[in-house]
DNA sequence: GGCTTCACG
DNA sequence: ACGTACGTGAAGCCG
């Protein structure tokens, strides 16, 4: 038999301190919780134990000599963020049917010590996991330790103790009663390390050896000095370093051998806590958890699937009702509709005839509401057949990412779990579910839930009209497609090569050997260990080599500037030249597609290829601009907003003096330059202004001190100088900035002018690095927000013009500030007029919006 | 799949 | 005492 006994204590303080604070939606915490549960997986996995138990520790730390990692590493009590979920992770213990020890007056190691005793003598294998080493010296015959580490947990037996340490695991005891050990009040000898302990161990194997014939072995005469003072300490260390064994505990392993538990109960808890990845470790089925947490719906619903073989039945059917269905998508196209009634799911295959005949009619009849998920594969498809989808007035997708914008997994399934929609019942003739007929059976139900929720939040109208009439908008966009020269960008791909050769010579002629430049770590021993150069930064897995450390070494050696000109130029190689010809469709156009429901704080993001990253700082990596191009007889009309977050930030802050430097249509760096530094705007250097905007930067991102200073080249104390001065200024700001953490850390969220929200369950950590991020969230989030909402009203109302106005142009691309529309040549005039204006006019605020417009053949030229 | 680096707003 | 600005996506390395 094999008994896995897991010290409780160590386990949760890793988990809790590995991974970021998480939280369910009544806002308890659950990242210990959730790490600990997957580590107790990863051992059983490890060790494939027939019995398991979990040890806690009984007492507060402040009580006890020795207690968690984190008190030894010098935190005082247990944060309340953990104290709250060992409660919560011991009752689960229990509905897993996993037994708890716990033992007034014993301490976690002393329970494990007397399991690896018994287990030993009884012959049965035992592992024991936890983060401490100190168990490190009970592993010996069947008793194994698992060391739980940052990045992975090491099986500890003999073999790998002595090769680690060089003494076999129980002279440990031996070792630490010379070495001491302070978090655990074991004094060991002054002035004796772990590293003189180890070695006095290894050769001489125990204190009592040492100490009876101490004058005449080969010791240094330092340490022996050091070692007589210490000779009652040193004993009386060995007496507090040795754990107990006899511990009055159950030791009859068939005693924890897991029980079958309270599934139910578990289920249930799982889902209240929101750790819904636990649930299929644990072999726990979500729809048990939600019979037993929601009362009501005690029959499970039974859903019949039919196939349409008659499409004008199928549309009779719907005929001007509300219909709500599910797409099936395949390749970013969808395949299959899923109609859901009642109790049956009606389904629409795009492989029958009439298909397209059914789409179209259904799609265009403006009488029937739409109820649907994801709704711009619906616009996809409608625009490939040339037709609207009218009157779409509901998307589960996007009703779930505004009520929860952090989460990233919005399937039908999960919004089940998330909101207490329990799956009907369903088998098809092969005897297994259809989960897509399962989805569409629980659109309805799942909008009841939604709806309610968002018109509690005050969200309808940011969904309505922003988010939905949006989609529509992103998938013309995404159809239509940005026109590239494709040859162009082979060209510049072979001069690239050319260049990159030449350079990967140099460099490995200059350090002395081949290697891969592109993995950091060759790169860094190359750089800092055979070249000897000053390594500055260092990263979890070794040496830093990111550009800001390189450009320091440029001037140490020349190998330096050839290894930036290759990262440069492979990145321009591979991610642009290679990524996006593999991207161009046969129609010769890059399709992105976007995401509606990633960025946290409302902005769309682009991907498959990213459109919105293409080089522009550098003028090489420009050049590559070039290439996205206007096709035949059209040219690109692109607009973008002058400094749109800083625009938004005075009117959120009411700032008058901003508002005032904004509507007087001075250049908002060298205004701010000249308040801070006092002076007319004539006198404000080159200098000077950067550093304003640097500041106006750092200030729109939640801005401190330390990283400005870097930033800008100045001492910390005088970037705080700045700081200061821009807040005095720029009063209304300052205001607005405490305002709005009050405000977030009241709500539990921060949101924008429009209503969109994020929560911040950081606000309330006590880890303070953890708290000044959110902060900074918090204030970063209304801003960014505010104007990733104004440009999606923006691209609505530009869309519309478009059509209304009936001249030739569509939108093409949207890069956050910037919007790329591609037209005739003959109506480009008029579009760049009707792009900027309603970018201009898409929200009255007391600050005005200013959009800067050009035309060009290619985006290099119209930008 | 996580980490590092680097491209953009 | 510790690490250091907000938001993304892609490529390549490595365990």
């Amino acid at each position: 038999m094999t008994l896995l006994v897991l010290d409780g204590n160590s386990i949760i303080n890793r988990a809790f301190y590995g991974i970021k604070l998480l939280t369910n939606k009544q806002g308890e915490y659950t990242n210990a919780i959730y790490g600990f549960l997957n580590m107790m997986n990863r051992f059983e996995e490890m060790c494939k134990p027939d019995a398991v138990c979990v040890v806690f520790d009984m007492h507060a730390p402040t009580f006890r000599h020795k207690m968690y990692d984190a008190y030894k590493a010098g935190r005082h009590a247990m944060p309340d963020e953990l104290r709250s979920q060992m409660k919560v992770l011991k009752n689960l213990l229990k509905l897993l049917g996993i037994k708890i020890i716990e033992c007034e007056g014993w301490e976690a190691d002393d329970i494990l010590g007397t399991l690896a005793r018994v287990c030993r003598e009884k012959g049965n294998s035992c592992y024991l996991a936890t983060g401490d080493r100190d168990s490190l010296q009970l592993a010996h015959d069947g008793v194994k330790v698992l060391l739980a580490r940052t990045k992975s947990t090491d099986i500890m037996d003999e073999k790998a103790i002595f090769d680690e340490y060089g003494v076999e695991p129980v002279d440990l005891i031996q070792v630490k009663a010379l070495q001491g050990d302070s978090s655990d009040n074991i004094p060991g000898v002054q002035g004796i390390g772990p590293k003189t302990a180890l070695d006095l161990i290894a050769k001489y194997k125990t204190v009592d050896y040492i100490y009876e014939n101490l004058d005449s072995l080969d010791i240094k005469a330092g340490v022996r000095s050091k070692l007589e003072a210490g000779r009652d300490n040193a004993y009386l260390s060995l007496k507090l370093g040795e754990i107990v064994t006899d511990a009055p505990i159950n030791t009859d392993i068939n005693e924890y051998i897991v029980s079958e538990g309270d599934k139910q109960g578990a289920a249930a808890e799982f889902i209240r806590l929101e750790l819904f990845s636990l649930m299929d470790k644990f072999g726990l089925d979500a729809n048990e958890g939600i019979s037993a947490s929601v009362e009501e719906e005690i029959k499970p619903r039974v859903i019949e699937r039919l196939t349409c073989v008659d499409a004008d039945y199928l549309l009779e059917k719907i005929g001007n009702n509300d219909a709500y269905y599910y797409p099936d998508i395949v390749e970013n196209e969808i395949v299959d509709l899923y109609f859901s009634f009642d109790d049956t799911v009606i389904v629409m295959p795009s492989d029958t005839p009439e298909f397209k005949y059914f789409v179209r009619n259904f799609f265009e009849n403006e009488n029937c509401k739409k109820y649907t998920y994801n709704s711009k594969f619906s616009h996809r498809l409608a625009c490939k057949l040339g037709v609207e989808c009218k009157n779409i007035c509901g998307d589960l997708m996007l009703g779930a990412y505004l009520l929860k914008p952090s989460d990233n997994n919005y399937s039908v399934e999960h919004l089940g779990i998330e909101y207490g929609v329990r799956q009907p019942e369903y088998k098809n003739a092969l005897g297994h579910g259809d989960e897509k007929v399962i989805a569409a059976a629980m659109i309805k139900p799942l909008f009841d839930k939604t709806n309610e929720l968002l018109c509690e939040a005050n969200q309808m109208k940011l969904l309505t009209e922003i988010e939905l009439p949006l989609a529509r908008v992103l998938a013309k966009m995404e159809t239509e497609g940005f026109c590239v020269d494709k040859q162009g960008i082979e060209d510049f791909g072979k001069r690239l090569s050319g260049r990159i050769d030449e350079l990967v010579k140099l460099i490995y002629d200059e350090v002395g050997y081949e290697f891969n430049i592109n993995s950091p770590k060759q790169l860094g021993v190359a750089l800092f260990e055979d070249l000897g150069l000053p390594a500055k930064k260092k990263t979890k897995s070794g040496y830093s080599t990111n550009a800001e450390v390189l450009e320091e070494l440029r001037s140490a050696n020349p190998v330096v500037e050839h290894i930036l000109e290759y990262r440069s130029l492979t990145k321009l190689k591979s991610t642009y030249c290679d990524g996006l010809i593999k991207a161009v469709a046969s129609d010769g156009r890059i399709h992105t597609f976007f995401n509606q429901v990633e960025a946290r704080t409302g902005r769309i993001s682009s991907l498959e290829p990213n459109l919105q990253n293409i080089p522009i700082r550098t003028e090489l990596g420009r050049e590559m601009r070039r290439f996205f191009v206007a096709d035949e007889g059209k040219v690109l009309v692109d607009a973008d907003y002058s400094q749109i977050e800083l625009r938004v930030l005075s009117d959120l802050a009411n700032d008058e003096n901003m508002i005032n430097a904004f509507n007087s249509g001075e250049d908002i760096h060298t205004a701010t330059a000249a308040q801070v530094f006092n002076m007319p705007k004539e006198f404000v250097t080159k200098q000077m202004r950067s550093s304003a905007k640097a500041v106006n930067f750092g200030i729109v991102y939640g801005i401190g001190a330390f990283s400005l200073a870097k930033d800008i080249g100045v001492t910390r104390k005088q970037a705080q100088e700045y700081i200061d001065s821009y807040l005095a200024t720029y009063s209304g700001v300052k205001d607005y900035m405490q305002r709005v953490i009050e405000l977030a850390k009241d709500k539990g969220y921060s949101e924008t002018l429009f209503n969109r929200r994020r929560y911040l369950p950081e606000l309330n950590s006590s880890n303070h690095m953890i708290k000044a991020a959110g902060e900074r969230i918090a204030r970063n989030m209304p801003i960014q927000g505010t104007a990733a909402d104004i440009i999606k009203i923006a691209m609505i109302k530009v869309d519309e013009r478009l059509s209304r106005e009936n001249v030739d142009a569509r939108l093409i691309l949207q890069v956050h500030d910037e919007l790329i529309v591609e037209s005739s040549e003959s109506d480009s005039q008029r579009v760049l007029e009707i792009l900027t204006e309603e970018m201009e006019n898409a929200c009255k605020m007391k600050v005005k919006l200013r959009a800067d417009g050009c035309i060009g053949k290619t985006w290099y030229d119209a930008h």
